[in-house]
DNA sequence: GCAAAAGTGTACCAAATGTTACAAACCGGA
DNA sequence: TCCGGTTTGTAACATTTGGTACACTTTTGC
């Protein structure tokens, strides 16, 4: 973050490197493809997409300038791409090769604290989401969500997502999200008005996770 | 991976560390810590607990030397520690500060490379786990449990777990594992004789997948 | 201000899994 | 060989969640 043009130039200096074009819809990578080259999105976005076992494609995520590509399987155990990639609109992508790569992080120390910090923070968001994909029932989600959405001192929250999106976050169906939601203002745990929640017991809100 | 003790000499020449050495029982590092160093086991073996709700705590992984301690944490975002890490038994820890460890990767393609390979394994390794997960019904998990574990060629596997291990890793009760697998022996997919399985129809094993 | 769309609360039944219990098959050592 | 512990197969019932449908409320766009 926060360099210069002068200072990108500077660092590509004696790096070989190339920018690639994709009109839009035109597939980028295929999935199983081998990773030898970090992908730098430079203008426009792409997206993930991988195929089900179907065959029909589901779109995991897209990815916007000036964002890496699969920044985790440049390196790593697994050097193949895990999904399709395919252009949302034109796109310029700036390819460097592994080596050339490394060159650069050695060479530039802000470079590789950024990749550190993403690949790091990648790792530690897939962390919280297995923690959270752990717990086993609706309530607790509900529970776990709230709680942290809460902190320690607030006791009204503000849901930032519709509750089928929530739903979705969470892996179930919406009325069983709203019917466990139900219980726990039946219980007296909560209270809603729509998206605003407030929380009346925290205690028996935390007591809800000990399984 | 692979470097001598002369090499480790010359990379560490200038390079500001410690080694903090602990007895068996105490307390690492607490939980909530911020993470500044990065912290290598050296000698022995340490555990990482997880505070739960309840107050009691519960074992999440051994590290033994020589591995690092919470590689994740050092960059990324969320700079504090998860967990709390106790000494198994007597154990030596290498200390060296983010500056510090930096200068080394910058030094050393070596580590550099190793370091990157380790957490993006890491990143690897959760983003399958999470892809695991998101198999909704057990007919599925085993399904795809099997299918990787034969690869393309085999038709007869060996399970590596046994039946209540199978069923804490897939997060389901071994009854109801041993009912899912019943199951699929009557539909005539696959035959079990205790921990050897053969796979009668891939076919179908694949189209569970589909959902 | 009105109509359409989106979001929410609730009910019903079906499907999947958890819980608990017990019997049968295996395995190791005396 | 026999015995005890472990692993596996199965059953009955309770609980949780999914699937679907529908009424109601709120927001959005015209």
């Amino acid at each position: 973050m926060g360099l210069n043009a002068v200072q990108l130039e500077k660092i590509m200096d004696g790096i070989h490197f190339q920018v690639r074009r994709f009109d839009k819809n035109e597939q980028v990578v295929y999935a199983g493809d081998s990773c030898t080259e970090l992908m730098l999105v430079l203008s426009g976005s792409v997206k993930g997409e991988m195929a089900d076992y179907t065959g029909k494609t589901i779109k995991i995520e897209d990815i916007e300038a000036p964002r890496p590509l699969a920044a985790a399987f440049l390196f790593g155990k697994n050097n193949r791409f895990p999904v399709n990639v395919i252009a949302n609109e034109a796109v310029s992508l700036l390819c460097i090769s592994r080596p050339e790569f490394l060159k650069i992080l050695q060479k530039d120390q802000r470079i590789l604290t950024n990749y550190l910090n993403s690949i790091s923070s990648r790792a530690q968001f897939l962390s919280s989401r297995i923690k959270f994909l752990s717990f086993k029932t609706i309530r607790q989600k509900i529970a776990h969500y709230l709680l942290e959405l809460a902190g320690d001192r607030l006791a009204v929250v503000e849901l930032p997502l519709s509750q089928a999106q929530l739903a979705e976050f969470f892996g179930v169906t919406r009325p069983a999200l709203a019917r466990a939601m139900g219980e726990l203002v039946a219980e007296g745990l909560v209270q809603t008005q729509r998206r605003t929640i407030r929380i009346l017991d925290k205690q028996k809100m935390n007591d809800l996770l000990k399984g």
